[in-house]
DNA sequence: GTTATATTGTTGCTCTTGCAACTACCAGGA
DNA sequence: TCCTGGTAGTTGCAAGAGCAACAATATAAC
């Protein structure tokens, strides 16, 4: 697993404890910003857009079911389903059968879709430039890539 | 500022992108997993309570002025108006008028509360090092601690 | 002292999310 | 084949959070 502690212990020592309560604010504070950033601007998509928009384009046709798309950006099936009805309606995306699995649905990214992505990642980068990557050196950066990584692939799983 | 970028860039690099996403989805993950955990038992008080009350029980007198508890704990003051009606007619903490500011209002911890902070750390803890702190080696936890440590403080001013 | 400006906390409203329950569908076993 | 268990997606419901607007109080300018 990981050398430095044994991986039994019931409490967190101080140094990860303080890397939790400054994860924990830090993702707060950054994330409200850039949001609220965004909002400004009604040519912006959300970041729940944008995660979901940003799956599909990174997708193999564009396409992915609800279901992995749910794992993707980390949201219960409701929640997706809602946010996915809110994307169609405002034609970023569009649902579409499963051909192989008569119970899924497939969304699809739209031009319109795609457009919006474009349209809103200067100001994205902008926030991330300055909220959060300004604030990195290059071995920090690396190690903030591979260690939250790992702790987000542990914590995807079932 | 830092070293290793030009921090007038108008786009993250790979690296500083791929720790953004990292820590986007991580967040995601970690907090709703340890978030489940705490509401299975109903004993447990959920995270936003918790970060309430361990503000102030580290506050002096246990005691501190709505607007820095919102500061403190990440929150718009009309989301923490509320969250501190819902601790307050559970008995964790009560509010007494500011003596010296006829406008403020102290959000004082009362027994009830550090009780449910005490029955609530154990639980946390264990979600904290199983979904977090387990992950990562002794050098990662301080460089994390330094860097978010930094990132929060610099996105919670004004 | 009076007036103008800013800050504190609360409220109305709306948006977003999760859980539990439900339907529709798939896969494996008797 | 039929039946049983599991999965996919949607819905009702309730909880939580932010913005804009408001009343009360403080602070500064004059």
């Amino acid at each position: 697993m990981v050398r430095g502690m044994s991986t039994d212990r019931l409490e967190p020592d101080p140094t990860r404890l303080a890397a939790w309560e400054a994860f924990v604010f830090a993702h707060a504070a950054v994330v409200g910003r850039i949001e609220r950033e965004l909002a400004g601007d009604p040519d912006l998509v959300p970041l729940a857009w944008y995660d979901v928009l940003t799956a599909l384009s990174e997708a193999p046709g564009e396409r992915l079911r609800l279901s992995e798309l749910a794992r993707e950006v980390v949201l219960s099936r409701s929640g997706l389903t809602r946010l996915v009805d809110r994307l169609e309606a405002a034609g970023l995306l569009r649902r579409e059968a499963c051909p192989d699995d008569g119970r899924g649905t497939l969304a699809v990214l739209t031009p319109a879709g795609e457009a919006a992505l474009r349209r809103t990642w200067p100001a994205y980068a902008r926030g991330i430039v300055a909220h959060f990557a300004r604030h990195l050196d290059d071995d920090e950066a690396r190690v903030l890539s591979a260690a939250l990584g790992r702790i987000r692939d542990a914590a995807r799983e079932p």
